[in-house]
RNA sequence: GCGGGAGUCGCCAAGCCUGGUCAACGGCGCUAGGUUGAGGGCCUAGUCCCUUAGGGGUUCGUGGGUUCAAAUCCCACCUCCCGCACCA
């Protein structure tokens, strides 16, 4: 068993001894950072993918003989934990039973949550520990916050060079809005996380004495089929001065309006049932009725709504139910329906009862999207037009003559959290960023094209985004983050202010010896950018350390990141930095589930990464989380693995315990050598382009069967194992991943000095023996063709012989590997050539056609490096372990021996590196 | 709708770019045997179907096609997942 608990010790030793410590030395640099965490709540096992993974890639790095950087802050910015501390405030029981009970947060210090900044700092503190606890090898002289009074100044000078630079614009922006707090809403604001999504309504104008009633609709095409209209007699309108004309809408509408840049004075309130039965004027100087309608709902829209019963079903049924004698007014001709009148024809096929009828929303669906796409325009104004392009002509045109308005509404009933209806608002002066300009996307671009991504296949993904991006709000009410400098009313929003903080990574290690006053724009220019000198001596150590450490090599980060913040930081460092400084290298990762599921709080499936730490061990739980699946699939954290993880981890420590070293230098041996060369060449191919799963399981498990093959061959020979540097080269392969059980082992091996710091092993070509590597091969593959037949036969083995093919069959055998390596794969031709060059083909046709069946089934590796082997010498060498395997006589030969014994004439079927075999 | 991605032998999941290494890596689970005081762990074998000689058959979402050869390339279709903004 391992002392999980003991394993700890190494924390203290590698703080100690600052081995993660990174400054300036000769040394070539390696920058790695991941994104930071917002601290609002603990890490669980997810979080821990992307930290972990970097943190294995920063300590492969460092063992290859870099001098690796790997630094961590927090995110303080943002509205969540201004939220949070609000309902605290509120007293609100949900919250805090979630941070009693899932969180595990003392009482007393909830009570101190009512301040947002002790939110952050509580969880900022947990977070830090886990990653201690976790063994990630980070500089954390370098940790801050996006509020600390220097990181402040930075993200101003940003932000001044931005506007500089004309990439931040003002303007007018439609969002979702909470009239209660005041504040824009996005989907995790909402009830339900429902996202407010809005539709545009043509606001269109009937004249009814000096005032104008609006309808709102979303079909203003169908604004000539019109034969009265609707309004609900129990609702409540106002008669309002809306800019300079006298509007008819619901109170409500009116209350929407000013929301949406309109200035409204209410003049009036009444029933809708009023103006029923009342006229209105409508564009095309027809008079039309205003009819009562119980489905018209004062909420949505104007309240009041234009009846084309030609087109729409509801319109049609309500006309039906009231029994009124109104002719429909059909304006869209389609092939489906023709001459008739398509409303009544869909209620015919949907069997609608009545207006209360469920279907009649089903059937309202079905007819406008059929018209949409299939529907042309037989007014006269339109003729021929298709109605998705008249659409848009009508709307422009009836706005343009002051015959209609617009009013943008949300889609769904959206609540905000404080339970309040919200509405759309148009925020005037808001500030953004501008990605929509051309010469930032092509710099952008070119960046992406000098960068390398982790796995290659996102990179069409980033292409995406950086031409989808636009205007982006940059700056918002509220919230804890760094004041836009020229606007002290608006702070700047935290996707904004975190897109170039690696750079502040340098600085940050110097932020108590720097005079934070006295920094202006000009100390960010010269550290970073060459600028004028400036007075602060300490600026040229920075300026000296940044050269170094800067461009950024590797950015890790979760794939949910790529169309914002990886993207903004692409753009951003382009407009800011020098070319050279330009980040080399995006990672991205996919998420973690928890045993097959999404992990959420409602499952109740979300392990905080401390006690997992604390039950498992870090080591294992890193390796789980990294060992099921590539980069970008999702990885599934299950406790099976996990345990199973665990005891293998178990298994090398017991290994390695009792590790004695013998001196031998048997075939084996010298496959045991050459294999692990070749296991040393694979795991750092693997690490290169950080296919981690790939690489443990090389180490995890492949080299557990090498093992396996190795003391089963030694010990049929009654051999002890020599294995000190089997495991000494595994313990390094292994070490970036779990750095504490290795650290142990290491020691436990006598060295004085941290595998955190040894030198990754390195293939030695010497030690490569295609002889023995084939050898191997030769030997498992025959002693499991001998099971095979056994398992087939049934038969108990007395003797088993085996025959080597014979001296012509393996120079035809050289020939089929040299045509077949130079590229000829078809059977055909290769039996062609043979035959006209070698006597001895023609007498063995079927066996050259296998064996070039057997020689296409090796992998091209091994196919280049196939050598002949001396097989009966080879198979010598394995006599005792097929003796004691099968517990019986075994007799080799090669097919030319004289004194060969072939009761049943076998031999002739044996071919190179597949014997013949006979079992009695 | 736009964009990205995925469908592989119980589950998870490699492979697909660069066709032959593919009945298809590996893990988990399951079955049997060994070890152990039992259990766990560990080890061995098996885990699509058939097979008394190392073999054969049918498989990689579906249907076509290219090729001596296709999980892999091409075409069409079906299903599923994710993102679409001012939010970390």
């Amino acid at each position: 068993m391992i002392d999980y608990k003991a394993l700890e010790k190494w924390i203290d030793r590698w703080r100690d001894a600052k081995i993660f410590y990174a400054d300036p030395n000769d040394k070539k640099k390696y920058f790695i950072t991941v994104a930071y965490p917002y601290p609002n709540s603990p890490q669980h096992i997810g979080h821990g993918r992307t930290y972990t993974l970097a943190d294995v890639h920063a300590r492969y790095m460092r063992m290859k003989g870099y001098n690796v950087l790997f630094p961590m802050g927090f995110h303080y910015t943002g509205t969540p934990i201004l939220a949070m501390s609000k309902r605290i405030a509120e007293n609100d029981i949900e919250l805090i039973k979630t941070f009693t009970d899932i969180y595990k947060v003392p009482k007393e210090i909830i009570e101190r949550f009512v301040e947002p900044i002790e939110i952050a700092k509580y969880f900022k503190e947990e977070i830090k520990q886990g990653m201690i606890e976790m063994g990630y090898s980070i500089d954390w002289r370098r940790e801050f916050t996006t509020v600390d009074k220097l990181y402040n100044k930075f993200i101003e000078w940003q932000f001044r060079k931005l506007k500089n630079k004309g990439y931040i614009v003002q303007g007018s922006h439609p969002v979702g809005w909470c009239p209660k707090d005041n504040s824009p809403v996005s989907q995790h604001d909402t009830l339900g996380d429902i996202e407010p999504e809005f539709n545009e309504y043509t606001l269109i104008k009937f004249d009814y004495n000096e005032a104008k009633i609006l309808v709102a609709t979303l079909r203003p095409e169908t604004i000539f089929g019109v034969t009265n209209l609707w309004i609900n007699p129990n609702g409540r309108y106002v008669k309002a001065r809306v800019n300079n004309e006298i509007w008819i809408v619901s109170e409500s509408c009116a209350n929407k309006l000013s929301y949406l840049n309109k200035k409204v004075e209410i003049l009036e309130k009444f029933n809708g049932s009023t103006l029923i039965n009342k006229e209105v004027r409508s564009i095309h100087n027809r008079t039309i009725k205003i009819l009562e309608a119980s489905f018209v709902d004062e909420e949505n829209g104007t309240g009041i709504v234009m009846s084309v019963p030609a087109h729409a079903p509801y319109d049609y049924q309500a006309l039906v139910d009231l029994r009124l004698d109104i002719n429909p007014i059909v304006i869209i001709r389609s092939e489906k329906y023709n001459d008739k009148i398509p409303a009544y024809e869909v209620i015919k096929e949907f069997n609608i009862k009545d207006q209360n009828d469920p279907r009649l929303e089903d059937a309202t669906a079905t007819l406008y999207s059929y018209e949409f796409y299939n529907g042309v325009m037989i007014v006269d104004e339109y003729k021929g037009i298709k109605v998705s392009d008249a659409r848009d002509a009508v709307k422009s045109t009836l706005i343009r003559d002051n015959y209609a308005d617009t009013m943008l509404e949300l889609t769904k009933d959206v609540r905000c959290r404080c339970g309040t209806k919200c509405v759309v608002k148009i925020l005037n002066d808001q500030w953004f960023i501008d990605y929509s300009k051309r010469e930032w996307k092509d710099l952008a671009h070119e960046c992406l094209n000098r960068m390398n991504l982790l796995p290659n296949d996102i990179r069409e993904e980033f292409e995406y985004t950086i031409e989808w991006l636009r205007e982006r709000a940059c700056a918002r009410r509220s919230g804890l983050g760094t004041k836009l400098p020229w606007d002290k009313e608006w702070i700047i929003e935290s996707l904004s202010d975190s897109v170039i903080y690696m750079a502040y990574y340098i600085i940050a290690k110097f932020a108590d010896k720097i005079d934070i006053d006295s920094v202006d724009d000009a100390f960010f220019d010269y550290i970073f950018n060459g600028g004028k000198n400036v007075e602060q001596a300490i600026a040229e150590d920075i300026k000296r350390e940044f050269e170094y450490f800067y461009p950024v090599d590797s950015r890790h980060s979760g794939r949910d990141l790529i169309p914002n913040h990886l993207t903004f930081f692409i753009f951003n460092h382009t407009a800011l930095f020098e070319k050279e400084r330009w980040p080399k290298e995006i990672v991205v990762n996919g998420s973690v589930l928890m045993e097959g599921k999404k992990m959420s709080k409602s499952f109740g499936n979300i392990i905080p990464l401390r006690s997992a730490i604390k039950e498992h061990g870090a080591d294992a739980i890193r390796a789980a989380i990294l060992i099921t699946s590539e980069l970008l699939q999702d990885a599934d954290f299950t406790f099976d693995i996990l345990s199973s993880v665990k005891n293998k981890l178990e298994k090398i420590y017991e290994n390695c315990k009792e590790l004695k070293e013998y001196e031998s230098n048997d075939r084996i041996d010298r496959w045991l050598r050459s294999t692990l060369q070749h296991t040393i060449i694979r795991v750092t191919a693997s690490m290169d382009k950080l296919r981690v799963r790939e690489a443990l399981h090389e180490i995890l498990y492949s080299m557990d069967d090498m093992l396996e093959w190795y003391i089963t061959r030694k010990s049929a020979k009654g051999d002890k194992p020599s294995l000190k540097q089997f495991f000494d080269v595994r313990i390094r392969l292994l070490a970036p991943f779990t750095p504490f059980i290795c650290e142990e082992i290491w020691h436990m091996f006598g060295n004085d000095s941290f595998v955190s710091l040894a030198e990754w092993p390195n293939a030695d070509e010497r030690l490569i023996d295609y002889d023995a590597d084939h050898g191997e091969i030769l030997i498992m593959s025959v002693l499991e063709d001998i099971k095979n037949i056994l398992k087939v036969t049934k038969i108990k083995p007395k003797d088993i012989y085996i025959y080597t093919a014979s001296n012509d069959k393996c120079a035809i055998y050289s020939k089929i590997l040299l045509l077949i390596l130079k590229g000829e794969k078809n059977i055909s031709n290769i039996i062609k050539d043979l035959m006209k060059n070698d006597n001895n083909a023609k007498k063995m046709v079927d066996m050259i056609k296998k064996m070039v069946d057997d020689i296409l089934s090796i992998s091209d590796e091994i196919r280049e490096k196939r050598v002949m082997l001396d097989e009966k010498s080879v198979l010598n060498d394995a006599k005792e372990l097929f003796e004691r395997e099968f517990n019986a006589s075994i007799h080799i030969y090669n097919e030319d021996d004289k004194e060969i014994i072939d009761p049943k004439s076998k031999a002739k079927y044996a071919r190179p590196y597949k014997p013949a075999i006979y079992i009695d």
